[in-house]
DNA sequence: GTTGTTACCTGTACGC
DNA sequence: TGCGTACAGGTAACAA
């Protein structure tokens, strides 16, 4: 599931191949993936792409007029060139290249318009943007599971499940802690370790969990150095004790009962 | 305002 | 082999 190592990646391997182009044609076979999205497809038609960024997980696109966002949602991919599948939600078409947007479950989006929507704009800041002392006296203002406010996008944004669960372990915090009973030091921590994770996992391109590729159609790497995720009953690999795997806030958490308390 | 729960959606794994 | 069911999770909507 893309977060934001990986949405990054797809960023880094998208950005060569559209920025500067214009976009001729766009095609869209699913509506379920416009439904945050006023605008007509044809508004999108002559525009030329003059930057592809990121805001936490949302890919976003700068346009010589407005701009074109695209989560990734679960299962979204962004190919190039590649024959049409049942899987194919929209086809832009650009100079020279056509980029297709692959989803099988549908909880990606495109939406598009001359400015941001308050779903991007309302996102807390980078995960590298928050000084330790903001993120400890923001931590105070919330009673709630940390791991529960580091999943609230308005709180950091791009933190997913994955590396939530990586970040809390290496800073040996349990995930159900309430966020405001974080002490300084810890919280320190874990905004060094949360900041660490990160940057490692873009370094590997990214965790290839379930289908994620990146634009060139290659997987991550960083699946491979996960410490908790998805290693329900193996041994931790620094205690040796069986890893754990609870529901918390409907999601599946990962973590060492020893190591985080 | 904050926190918790549920729906959306479909491929995959599992049990029968 | 084939069927039914549970599960995965990012976001939004809703309830408490």
């Amino acid at each position: 599931m893309p977060e934001l190592p990986e949405v990054e990646t797809v960023v880094r391997t998208l950005a060569p191949r559209i920025e500067g182009r214009r976009i001729l044609d766009v095609q869209f076979y699913s509506k379920q993936i416009l439904r945050h999205c006023g605008a007509k497809p044809g508004a999108l038609r002559d525009r030329r792409v003059v930057r592809v960024g990121r805001r936490g997980k949302f890919i976003v696109i700068d346009l010589d007029r407005g701009f074109l966002v695209i989560h990734l949602g679960m299962t979204g991919q962004i190919l190039f060139d590649t024959p049409r599948t049942t899987h194919t939600r929209a086809i832009i078409t650009l100079e020279g290249t056509s980029m297709m947007y692959e989803d099988s479950r549908m909880f990606g989006s495109i939406e598009w318009g001359e400015r941001l929507t308050a779903r991007v704009e309302k996102l807390g800041p980078e995960p590298f943007d928050i000084s330790a002392a903001d993120f400890h006296a923001e931590l105070q203002r919330h009673r709630g599971p940390i791991k529960s406010l580091l999943l609230n996008q308005g709180f950091v944004r791009g933190v997913g499940n994955i590396y939530a669960d990586e970040a809390l372990f290496r800073a040996g915090i349990h995930p159900r802690t309430r966020a405001s009973r974080i002490r300084r030091l810890r919280a320190d921590r874990l905004h060094a370790e949360m900041q660490a994770i990160l940057l490692a996992a873009i370094e590997n391109r990214g965790s290839s969990v379930s289908d994620y590729r990146d634009a060139e159609g290659r997987k991550g790497e960083f699946q491979k150095l996960h410490r908790v995720y998805d290693r329900e009953g193996q041994p931790c690999l620094v205690c040796g004790g069986p890893i754990r795997r609870i529901v918390l806030g409907g999601r599946g958490t990962h973590y060492c009962p020893r190591c985080q308390r």
